[in-house]
RNA sequence: GUGGCCUUAGCUCAAUCGGCAGAGCACUGGAUUGUGGCUCCAGAGGUUACGGGUUCGAGACCCGUAGGCCACCCCA
Protein backbone atom coordinates (compact mmCIF):
# COMPACT_ATOMS: atom_id res chain seq x y z
CA UNK A 1 0.00 0.00 0.00
CA UNK A 2 2.54 2.79 -1.24
CA UNK A 3 1.73 5.91 -0.05
CA UNK A 4 1.96 7.34 -3.43
CA UNK A 5 1.81 5.75 -7.10
CA UNK A 6 2.43 6.92 -10.64
CA UNK A 7 -0.60 8.62 -12.11
CA UNK A 8 -3.61 6.56 -13.40
CA UNK A 9 -2.49 6.12 -16.93
CA UNK A 10 1.20 6.74 -16.65
CA UNK A 11 3.99 4.03 -15.84
CA UNK A 12 7.63 4.07 -14.65
CA UNK A 13 10.37 2.97 -16.57
CA UNK A 14 12.17 0.94 -14.56
CA UNK A 15 15.82 0.15 -15.89
CA UNK A 16 15.40 -3.45 -17.35
CA UNK A 17 12.21 -1.64 -19.59
CA UNK A 18 14.93 1.03 -20.45
CA UNK A 19 17.18 -1.54 -22.34
CA UNK A 20 14.77 -2.30 -24.63
CA UNK A 21 13.62 1.53 -24.74
CA UNK A 22 16.97 2.58 -25.50
CA UNK A 23 17.04 0.66 -28.21
CA UNK A 24 13.80 2.05 -30.31
CA UNK A 25 15.34 5.60 -29.31
CA UNK A 26 18.82 4.68 -30.78
CA UNK A 27 17.00 2.73 -33.85
CA UNK A 28 14.63 5.71 -34.44
CA UNK A 29 17.13 8.31 -33.94
CA UNK A 30 19.48 6.51 -36.76
CA UNK A 31 16.76 6.22 -39.55
CA UNK A 32 15.52 9.55 -38.94
CA UNK A 33 18.93 10.62 -39.68
CA UNK A 34 19.61 8.23 -42.55
CA UNK A 35 16.71 9.64 -44.20
CA UNK A 36 17.37 12.73 -43.93
CA UNK A 37 15.30 13.81 -40.90
CA UNK A 38 16.46 16.65 -38.60
CA UNK A 39 15.69 16.44 -34.48
CA UNK A 40 13.41 19.97 -33.56
CA UNK A 41 12.43 19.69 -29.89
CA UNK A 42 8.91 21.31 -29.37
CA UNK A 43 7.26 22.34 -25.85
CA UNK A 44 4.92 19.22 -24.16
CA UNK A 45 2.34 22.56 -23.96
CA UNK A 46 0.72 24.79 -26.60
CA UNK A 47 -2.05 26.96 -26.11
CA UNK A 48 -4.80 25.30 -26.64
CA UNK A 49 -6.27 26.91 -29.69
CA UNK A 50 -3.12 25.02 -32.06
CA UNK A 51 -4.97 21.75 -31.23
CA UNK A 52 -8.22 22.59 -31.51
CA UNK A 53 -7.52 24.13 -34.74
CA UNK A 54 -5.33 21.98 -35.89
CA UNK A 55 -6.61 18.36 -35.08
CA UNK A 56 -10.43 20.07 -35.35
CA UNK A 57 -12.67 20.64 -33.12
CA UNK A 58 -15.42 17.74 -33.42
CA UNK A 59 -12.40 14.92 -32.91
CA UNK A 60 -12.50 12.83 -29.64
CA UNK A 61 -9.06 13.80 -29.48
CA UNK A 62 -10.29 17.26 -28.86
CA UNK A 63 -13.56 16.87 -27.56
CA UNK A 64 -12.97 14.18 -24.77
CA UNK A 65 -9.21 13.74 -24.61
CA UNK A 66 -7.69 17.01 -23.71
CA UNK A 67 -5.10 16.97 -21.14
CA UNK A 68 -5.94 20.49 -20.36
CA UNK A 69 -3.57 22.44 -17.74
CA UNK A 70 -5.60 24.33 -15.19
CA UNK A 71 -5.48 28.15 -15.38
CA UNK A 72 -3.25 30.11 -12.79
CA UNK A 73 -5.60 33.12 -13.03
CA UNK A 74 -8.78 34.18 -14.61
CA UNK A 75 -6.95 36.50 -17.67
CA UNK A 76 -3.93 32.90 -18.16
CA UNK A 77 -4.47 31.37 -21.42
CA UNK A 78 -5.52 28.14 -22.12
CA UNK A 79 -2.72 25.74 -22.42
CA UNK A 80 -2.89 22.20 -22.92
CA UNK A 81 -0.38 19.17 -22.86
CA UNK A 82 -0.05 17.78 -26.82
CA UNK A 83 -2.01 14.81 -27.53
CA UNK A 84 0.23 14.54 -31.15
CA UNK A 85 2.81 16.03 -32.50
CA UNK A 86 2.25 17.14 -35.62
CA UNK A 87 0.41 20.55 -35.12
CA UNK A 88 3.47 21.92 -32.75
CA UNK A 89 5.94 20.92 -35.16
CA UNK A 90 3.70 22.61 -37.79
CA UNK A 91 3.16 25.49 -35.14
CA UNK A 92 6.89 25.78 -34.71
CA UNK A 93 7.44 25.40 -38.92
CA UNK A 94 5.10 28.31 -39.19
CA UNK A 95 6.50 30.38 -36.10
CA UNK A 96 10.18 30.42 -37.43
CA UNK A 97 9.65 30.96 -41.06
CA UNK A 98 10.62 27.66 -42.02
CA UNK A 99 8.95 28.32 -46.02
CA UNK A 100 12.21 30.09 -46.52
CA UNK A 101 14.22 27.19 -46.22
CA UNK A 102 14.77 24.74 -49.31
CA UNK A 103 11.95 22.71 -48.81
CA UNK A 104 10.74 19.87 -47.98
CA UNK A 105 11.64 20.47 -44.24
CA UNK A 106 12.03 17.17 -43.04
CA UNK A 107 11.60 17.11 -38.93
CA UNK A 108 11.57 14.14 -36.45
CA UNK A 109 10.85 14.26 -32.61
CA UNK A 110 10.56 11.18 -30.37
CA UNK A 111 8.18 12.73 -26.77
CA UNK A 112 6.04 12.20 -24.66
CA UNK A 113 2.08 13.01 -25.54
CA UNK A 114 -0.98 12.75 -23.32
CA UNK A 115 -4.66 12.15 -23.86
CA UNK A 116 -6.90 12.30 -21.17
CA UNK A 117 -8.90 8.87 -21.72
CA UNK A 118 -9.72 5.69 -20.20
CA UNK A 119 -6.46 3.65 -19.74
CA UNK A 120 -5.56 -0.11 -20.36
CA UNK A 121 -3.13 -1.75 -21.84
CA UNK A 122 -1.01 -0.92 -24.27
CA UNK A 123 -3.49 2.74 -24.14
CA UNK A 124 -1.71 5.21 -21.59
CA UNK A 125 -2.48 9.00 -20.73
CA UNK A 126 1.30 9.18 -21.23
CA UNK A 127 2.99 7.60 -24.21
CA UNK A 128 5.84 7.85 -26.33
CA UNK A 129 5.83 8.75 -30.26
CA UNK A 130 8.62 8.65 -33.12
CA UNK A 131 7.75 11.11 -35.06
CA UNK A 132 8.65 11.91 -38.62
CA UNK A 133 7.02 15.08 -40.59
CA UNK A 134 8.22 15.99 -44.67
CA UNK A 135 6.64 19.77 -44.62
CA UNK A 136 6.48 21.29 -48.30
CA UNK A 137 7.02 18.53 -50.63
CA UNK A 138 3.35 17.61 -52.61
CA UNK A 139 4.27 14.82 -54.35
CA UNK A 140 3.23 11.05 -53.76
CA UNK A 141 7.16 9.53 -53.59
CA UNK A 142 7.69 11.58 -50.27
CA UNK A 143 4.12 9.40 -49.10
CA UNK A 144 6.05 6.56 -50.13
CA UNK A 145 9.12 6.87 -48.88
CA UNK A 146 7.71 7.91 -45.32
CA UNK A 147 5.62 4.72 -45.34
CA UNK A 148 8.34 2.70 -46.11
CA UNK A 149 10.11 4.04 -42.98
CA UNK A 150 8.27 3.52 -40.68
CA UNK A 151 7.69 0.08 -41.92
CA UNK A 152 11.86 -0.21 -41.95
CA UNK A 153 11.93 0.92 -38.39
CA UNK A 154 9.41 -1.84 -37.60
CA UNK A 155 11.91 -4.50 -39.24
CA UNK A 156 14.95 -3.08 -37.53
CA UNK A 157 13.15 -3.21 -33.66
CA UNK A 158 12.01 -7.20 -34.45
CA UNK A 159 8.58 -6.64 -34.51
CA UNK A 160 6.91 -9.62 -36.35
CA UNK A 161 3.76 -9.36 -38.48
CA UNK A 162 3.33 -5.64 -39.43
CA UNK A 163 0.51 -4.91 -42.18
CA UNK A 164 0.60 -1.74 -43.77
CA UNK A 165 -2.80 -0.16 -44.34
CA UNK A 166 -2.84 2.79 -46.84
CA UNK A 167 -6.14 4.76 -47.87
CA UNK A 168 -6.97 7.73 -49.69
CA UNK A 169 -9.69 9.92 -48.08
CA UNK A 170 -9.75 13.00 -50.39
CA UNK A 171 -8.96 16.93 -50.44
CA UNK A 172 -11.08 19.79 -50.18
CA UNK A 173 -12.07 19.10 -53.89
CA UNK A 174 -13.85 16.08 -53.65
CA UNK A 175 -14.33 14.80 -50.24
CA UNK A 176 -17.25 16.77 -49.13
CA UNK A 177 -19.46 15.77 -52.22
CA UNK A 178 -18.35 12.29 -51.47
CA UNK A 179 -19.59 12.45 -47.64
CA UNK A 180 -22.37 13.86 -49.21
CA UNK A 181 -23.42 10.72 -51.05
CA UNK A 182 -22.20 8.88 -48.21
CA UNK A 183 -24.84 10.36 -45.68
CA UNK A 184 -27.10 9.97 -48.65
CA UNK A 185 -26.16 6.36 -48.79
CA UNK A 186 -27.03 5.57 -44.85
CA UNK A 187 -30.41 7.72 -44.76
CA UNK A 188 -31.45 5.23 -47.11
CA UNK A 189 -30.58 2.81 -44.71
CA UNK A 190 -31.38 4.43 -41.66
CA UNK A 191 -33.98 1.47 -40.80
CA UNK A 192 -31.44 -0.91 -40.05
CA UNK A 193 -28.73 1.86 -38.26
CA UNK A 194 -27.97 0.89 -34.63
CA UNK A 195 -28.23 3.96 -32.50
CA UNK A 196 -24.76 4.84 -31.65
CA UNK A 197 -24.14 4.39 -35.52
CA UNK A 198 -27.23 6.98 -36.60
CA UNK A 199 -25.45 9.04 -34.15
CA UNK A 200 -22.18 9.15 -35.72
CA UNK A 201 -23.95 9.89 -39.11
CA UNK A 202 -24.47 13.16 -38.16
CA UNK A 203 -21.43 13.94 -36.78
CA UNK A 204 -18.66 12.56 -38.74
CA UNK A 205 -20.19 10.47 -41.95
CA UNK A 206 -17.02 8.85 -42.50
CA UNK A 207 -16.52 7.08 -39.28
CA UNK A 208 -19.37 4.79 -40.09
CA UNK A 209 -16.77 3.31 -42.65
CA UNK A 210 -14.56 2.18 -39.32
CA UNK A 211 -17.60 0.58 -37.63
CA UNK A 212 -16.91 -2.84 -35.98
CA UNK A 213 -20.38 -3.63 -34.89
CA UNK A 214 -20.68 -6.95 -36.99
CA UNK A 215 -24.70 -5.56 -38.12
CA UNK A 216 -22.90 -3.08 -40.29
CA UNK A 217 -20.60 -5.42 -42.35
CA UNK A 218 -23.14 -5.62 -45.08
CA UNK A 219 -23.84 -2.11 -45.16
CA UNK A 220 -20.49 -1.07 -44.93
CA UNK A 221 -19.33 -3.11 -48.16
CA UNK A 222 -21.71 -2.26 -50.26
CA UNK A 223 -20.90 1.82 -49.26
CA UNK A 224 -19.47 3.76 -51.57
CA UNK A 225 -16.20 3.99 -52.17
CA UNK A 226 -14.04 7.17 -51.28
CA UNK A 227 -11.23 5.80 -53.41
CA UNK A 228 -14.28 5.55 -56.52
CA UNK A 229 -15.06 9.16 -55.92
CA UNK A 230 -11.46 11.01 -55.63
CA UNK A 231 -11.12 14.05 -58.34
CA UNK A 232 -8.38 13.22 -60.85
CA UNK A 233 -5.42 14.96 -59.21
CA UNK A 234 -5.97 12.74 -55.71
CA UNK A 235 -6.64 9.69 -57.76
CA UNK A 236 -3.30 10.40 -59.78
CA UNK A 237 -1.75 10.76 -56.68
CA UNK A 238 -3.14 7.88 -54.89
CA UNK A 239 -2.16 5.60 -57.73
CA UNK A 240 1.02 6.83 -57.92
CA UNK A 241 2.07 6.81 -54.09
CA UNK A 242 1.17 3.17 -54.59
CA UNK A 243 3.32 2.00 -57.30
CA UNK A 244 6.07 4.41 -55.53
CA UNK A 245 5.38 1.74 -52.32
CA UNK A 246 5.29 -1.24 -54.67
CA UNK A 247 8.39 -0.51 -56.24
CA UNK A 248 10.38 -0.12 -52.60
CA UNK A 249 8.76 -3.45 -52.11
CA UNK A 250 6.52 -2.38 -49.23
CA UNK A 251 3.81 -4.71 -49.08
CA UNK A 252 0.37 -2.68 -48.19
CA UNK A 253 -3.31 -3.30 -48.14
CA UNK A 254 -5.49 -0.93 -49.10
CA UNK A 255 -8.03 -0.65 -46.69
CA UNK A 256 -11.10 1.78 -47.57
CA UNK A 257 -12.60 1.89 -44.32
CA UNK A 258 -9.31 3.55 -42.73
CA UNK A 259 -10.06 7.29 -42.22
CA UNK A 260 -8.31 8.00 -38.93
CA UNK A 261 -9.33 10.73 -36.03
CA UNK A 262 -7.72 13.92 -37.13
CA UNK A 263 -9.46 16.16 -39.31
CA UNK A 264 -6.66 17.94 -40.53
CA UNK A 265 -5.70 14.80 -43.15
CA UNK A 266 -6.16 14.73 -46.45
CA UNK A 267 -5.13 12.31 -49.51
CA UNK A 268 -3.01 10.05 -48.20
CA UNK A 269 -3.90 8.16 -45.02
CA UNK A 270 -2.11 5.04 -44.13
CA UNK A 271 -1.34 2.78 -40.59
CA UNK A 272 0.67 0.23 -38.71
CA UNK A 273 -0.97 -2.61 -37.51
CA UNK A 274 -0.05 -5.99 -35.99
CA UNK A 275 -3.07 -8.68 -36.29
CA UNK A 276 -3.57 -11.40 -33.97
CA UNK A 277 -3.08 -10.34 -30.47
CA UNK A 278 -3.96 -10.58 -27.09
CA UNK A 279 -5.96 -7.07 -26.80
CA UNK A 280 -7.75 -4.34 -29.28
CA UNK A 281 -4.58 -2.12 -29.39
CA UNK A 282 -3.46 -3.20 -32.27
CA UNK A 283 -2.37 -0.28 -34.28
CA UNK A 284 0.65 0.71 -33.85
CA UNK A 285 1.39 3.62 -35.59
CA UNK A 286 0.07 5.78 -38.30
CA UNK A 287 -0.25 9.14 -40.36
CA UNK A 288 -1.01 10.40 -43.44
CA UNK A 289 -0.47 13.62 -45.32
CA UNK A 290 -1.97 16.87 -44.53
CA UNK A 291 -2.48 20.03 -46.94
CA UNK A 292 -4.41 22.37 -45.28
CA UNK A 293 -2.40 22.23 -41.76
CA UNK A 294 0.38 24.82 -42.41
CA UNK A 295 -2.43 27.19 -43.62
CA UNK A 296 -4.88 26.71 -40.89
CA UNK A 297 -2.05 27.00 -38.69
CA UNK A 298 -1.26 30.50 -39.73
CA UNK A 299 1.30 29.85 -42.62
CA UNK A 300 1.22 30.18 -46.31
CA UNK A 301 -0.35 27.26 -47.87
CA UNK A 302 1.86 24.05 -47.77
CA UNK A 303 1.56 20.38 -48.32
CA UNK A 304 2.62 18.38 -45.87
CA UNK A 305 2.91 14.37 -44.51
CA UNK A 306 4.15 12.50 -41.53
CA UNK A 307 3.44 9.49 -38.77
CA UNK A 308 3.59 8.88 -35.38
CA UNK A 309 4.58 5.58 -34.06
CA UNK A 310 3.87 4.68 -30.73
CA UNK A 311 6.74 3.10 -28.54
CA UNK A 312 4.82 1.79 -25.73
CA UNK A 313 2.65 -0.28 -28.02
CA UNK A 314 6.31 -1.46 -30.01
CA UNK A 315 7.77 -2.22 -26.70
CA UNK A 316 4.10 -4.66 -25.43
CA UNK A 317 4.29 -6.40 -28.83
CA UNK A 318 8.14 -6.97 -28.44
CA UNK A 319 7.32 -8.54 -25.29
CA UNK A 320 4.64 -10.66 -26.15
CA UNK A 321 6.74 -11.77 -29.48
CA UNK A 322 9.67 -13.07 -27.00
CA UNK A 323 12.10 -10.51 -28.21
CA UNK A 324 13.66 -7.45 -27.07
CA UNK A 325 11.99 -7.79 -23.89
CA UNK A 326 14.79 -10.03 -21.84
CA UNK A 327 17.80 -7.39 -21.24
CA UNK A 328 19.56 -6.86 -18.02
CA UNK A 329 20.96 -3.49 -17.69
CA UNK A 330 24.74 -3.57 -18.66
CA UNK A 331 26.67 -4.18 -15.54
CA UNK A 332 30.04 -2.72 -15.11
CA UNK A 333 33.32 -4.05 -16.37
CA UNK A 334 34.66 -4.44 -12.98
CA UNK A 335 33.98 -3.55 -9.27
CA UNK A 336 36.55 -2.89 -6.90
CA UNK A 337 36.09 -4.60 -3.70
CA UNK A 338 37.70 -4.89 -0.22
CA UNK A 339 39.06 -6.89 2.70
CA UNK A 340 38.74 -3.98 5.34
CA UNK A 341 35.56 -2.33 5.70
CA UNK A 342 37.05 0.40 6.36
CA UNK A 343 39.33 1.07 3.28
CA UNK A 344 36.27 2.82 1.00
CA UNK A 345 38.98 5.74 0.27
CA UNK A 346 41.16 3.61 -1.37
CA UNK A 347 38.24 1.85 -3.47
CA UNK A 348 37.15 4.89 -4.51
CA UNK A 349 40.83 6.16 -5.39
CA UNK A 350 41.22 3.06 -7.66
CA UNK A 351 37.62 3.12 -8.70
CA UNK A 352 38.04 6.64 -9.87
CA UNK A 353 41.38 6.46 -11.58
CA UNK A 354 40.02 3.72 -13.82
CA UNK A 355 36.60 5.55 -14.60
CA UNK A 356 39.11 8.72 -15.59
CA UNK A 357 40.66 5.99 -17.91
CA UNK A 358 37.26 5.14 -19.25
CA UNK A 359 36.66 2.57 -17.64
CA UNK A 360 32.85 1.07 -16.51
CA UNK A 361 33.89 0.60 -12.80
CA UNK A 362 31.15 0.18 -9.63
CA UNK A 363 33.19 0.72 -6.44
CA UNK A 364 31.71 -1.56 -3.59
CA UNK A 365 31.13 0.83 -0.57
CA UNK A 366 29.53 -1.32 1.86
CA UNK A 367 30.64 -2.87 4.71
CA UNK A 368 29.88 -6.62 3.99
CA UNK A 369 32.82 -9.43 3.86
CA UNK A 370 34.41 -10.02 0.80
CA UNK A 371 32.88 -13.46 -0.10
CA UNK A 372 29.34 -11.18 -0.40
CA UNK A 373 31.24 -8.76 -2.03
CA UNK A 374 32.32 -11.25 -4.79
CA UNK A 375 28.86 -12.87 -4.98
CA UNK A 376 27.49 -9.11 -5.84
CA UNK A 377 30.06 -8.17 -8.35
CA UNK A 378 29.32 -11.73 -9.85
CA UNK A 379 25.50 -11.16 -10.33
CA UNK A 380 26.17 -7.61 -11.57
CA UNK A 381 27.34 -9.14 -14.18
CA UNK A 382 31.33 -7.58 -14.20
CA UNK A 383 33.85 -8.93 -15.60
CA UNK A 384 36.46 -8.41 -13.45
CA UNK A 385 36.43 -8.03 -9.45
CA UNK A 386 39.45 -5.52 -8.47
CA UNK A 387 40.11 -6.67 -4.74
CA UNK A 388 41.90 -4.17 -2.57
CA UNK A 389 44.03 -5.78 0.40
CA UNK A 390 47.21 -6.23 2.40
CA UNK A 391 49.19 -5.60 -0.91
CA UNK A 392 47.83 -2.02 -1.67
CA UNK A 393 51.05 -1.02 0.72
CA UNK A 394 53.30 -2.45 -1.91
CA UNK A 395 51.07 -0.94 -5.05
CA UNK A 396 49.22 -3.75 -5.71
CA UNK A 397 46.11 -5.56 -6.21
CA UNK A 398 44.66 -8.70 -6.96
CA UNK A 399 42.49 -8.57 -10.23
CA UNK A 400 40.29 -12.14 -10.51
CA UNK A 401 38.62 -12.68 -13.90
CA UNK A 402 35.01 -13.89 -12.33
CA UNK A 403 34.17 -15.26 -15.78
CA UNK A 404 37.11 -17.41 -15.87
CA UNK A 405 37.92 -17.82 -12.02
CA UNK A 406 41.90 -17.06 -12.12
CA UNK A 407 43.32 -14.45 -10.29
CA UNK A 408 46.45 -12.60 -10.89
CA UNK A 409 48.95 -9.75 -8.81
CA UNK A 410 48.91 -6.65 -10.55
CA UNK A 411 50.34 -3.15 -9.95
CA UNK A 412 48.56 -0.41 -9.45
CA UNK A 413 49.40 1.89 -12.32
CA UNK A 414 49.06 -0.88 -14.44
CA UNK A 415 45.46 -1.99 -13.55
CA UNK A 416 43.62 0.33 -16.36
CA UNK A 417 45.87 -0.96 -19.06
CA UNK A 418 45.74 -4.73 -17.82
CA UNK A 419 41.54 -4.70 -17.70
CA UNK A 420 41.27 -3.61 -20.75
CA UNK A 421 43.84 -5.99 -21.99
CA UNK A 422 42.27 -8.60 -20.43
CA UNK A 423 39.04 -7.92 -21.33
CA UNK A 424 40.18 -7.79 -24.65
CA UNK A 425 41.15 -11.12 -24.46
CA UNK A 426 37.44 -12.22 -23.85
CA UNK A 427 36.31 -10.85 -26.75
CA UNK A 428 38.68 -12.62 -29.12
CA UNK A 429 38.84 -15.51 -27.66
C1' G B 1 -17.46 8.75 -21.36
C1' U B 2 -20.36 3.28 -21.11
C1' G B 3 -20.33 -1.91 -19.41
C1' G B 4 -17.81 -6.27 -17.22
C1' C B 5 -13.77 -8.89 -14.45
C1' C B 6 -9.93 -8.32 -10.90
C1' U B 7 -6.72 -6.34 -6.40
C1' U B 8 -3.09 -11.01 -0.33
C1' A B 9 4.94 -9.46 1.05
C1' G B 10 9.22 -6.00 -3.94
C1' C B 11 7.58 -10.21 -7.84
C1' U B 12 4.56 -14.89 -8.91
C1' C B 13 0.85 -16.99 -6.08
C1' A B 14 -1.52 -20.20 -1.71
C1' A B 15 -4.91 -19.85 2.61
C1' U B 16 -11.07 -26.04 2.81
C1' C B 17 -17.56 -24.10 4.89
C1' G B 18 -16.42 -17.20 7.49
C1' G B 19 -12.15 -19.56 12.52
C1' C B 20 -4.32 -17.81 14.66
C1' A B 21 -2.08 -14.51 7.12
C1' G B 22 1.71 -18.55 4.23
C1' A B 23 5.28 -20.47 0.23
C1' G B 24 8.78 -19.82 -3.78
C1' C B 25 11.86 -16.14 -5.97
C1' A B 26 14.32 -11.63 -4.67
C1' C B 27 16.63 -8.95 -0.37
C1' U B 28 19.82 -8.89 4.42
C1' G B 29 22.97 -11.65 7.83
C1' G B 30 25.63 -16.22 9.16
C1' A B 31 28.23 -21.28 8.19
C1' U B 32 36.15 -20.46 12.94
C1' U B 33 37.95 -13.44 10.63
C1' G B 34 41.30 -12.31 2.53
C1' U B 35 37.89 -14.96 -2.31
C1' G B 36 31.67 -15.28 -5.94
C1' G B 37 28.30 -18.75 -8.72
C1' C B 38 26.23 -24.55 -5.57
C1' U B 39 24.39 -25.86 -0.72
C1' C B 40 22.64 -25.19 4.39
C1' C B 41 20.78 -21.96 8.53
C1' A B 42 18.51 -17.51 10.09
C1' G B 43 16.28 -12.64 9.56
C1' A B 44 13.56 -8.76 7.68
C1' G B 45 9.43 -7.73 4.80
C1' G B 46 1.61 -7.24 5.61
C1' U B 47 -3.55 -1.81 8.15
C1' U B 48 -4.90 -8.77 2.90
C1' A B 49 -5.60 -1.51 -2.21
C1' C B 50 -8.57 2.28 0.82
C1' G B 51 -13.25 3.44 3.64
C1' G B 52 -17.67 1.64 5.70
C1' G B 53 -21.28 -2.50 6.77
C1' U B 54 -22.99 -7.73 8.27
C1' U B 55 -21.07 -11.27 12.06
C1' C B 56 -19.00 -13.83 18.41
C1' G B 57 -15.33 -13.73 14.47
C1' A B 58 -14.06 -11.13 7.53
C1' G B 59 -8.39 -11.98 3.19
C1' A B 60 -13.20 -14.48 2.12
C1' C B 61 -19.92 -11.91 2.37
C1' C B 62 -22.40 -6.68 1.16
C1' C B 63 -21.83 -1.24 -0.29
C1' G B 64 -18.67 2.79 -1.81
C1' U B 65 -13.84 4.75 -3.57
C1' A B 66 -9.13 4.11 -6.00
C1' G B 67 -6.10 1.37 -9.24
C1' G B 68 -5.32 -2.51 -12.96
C1' C B 69 -7.26 -5.41 -16.91
C1' C B 70 -11.05 -6.57 -20.83
C1' A B 71 -14.78 -5.01 -24.31
C1' C B 72 -16.86 -0.43 -26.37
C1' C B 73 -15.83 4.81 -28.02
C1' C B 74 -11.34 6.03 -30.24
C1' C B 75 -6.55 5.58 -31.17
C1' A B 76 -0.61 5.29 -30.45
Amino acid sequence: MPTFRAPRGTRDLLPADHVVFDRLLRTAADLATRYGYHPIETPLFEQTAVFERGIGEVTDVVEKELFRLAPRTEESESWTLRPEPTAGIVRAYVQHGMQTLPQPVKLTMTGPMFRYDRPQAGRYRQFWQFDVEAIGDPGPAVDAEIIELGHRFYAEVGVDGVEVLVNSIGDAACRPAYIAELVRYYRRHAASLPPTELDRLERNALRLLDSKDPAMADLNAAAPRITDHLCDACAAHFESMKAHLAALGVPYRVAPGLVRGLDYYTRTAFEFYVAGREGQQQALGGGGRYDGLVALLGGKPTPGIGFGLGLDRVMLVLAEQGGGAVGAPEGPLAVVVGADAEDTVARLRVATELRAAGLRVRAELGRRKLGRQLEAAGRDGAHFAVILGDELEGGQVQVRDLLAGTQRTVAVGDLARELARAEASHRHG
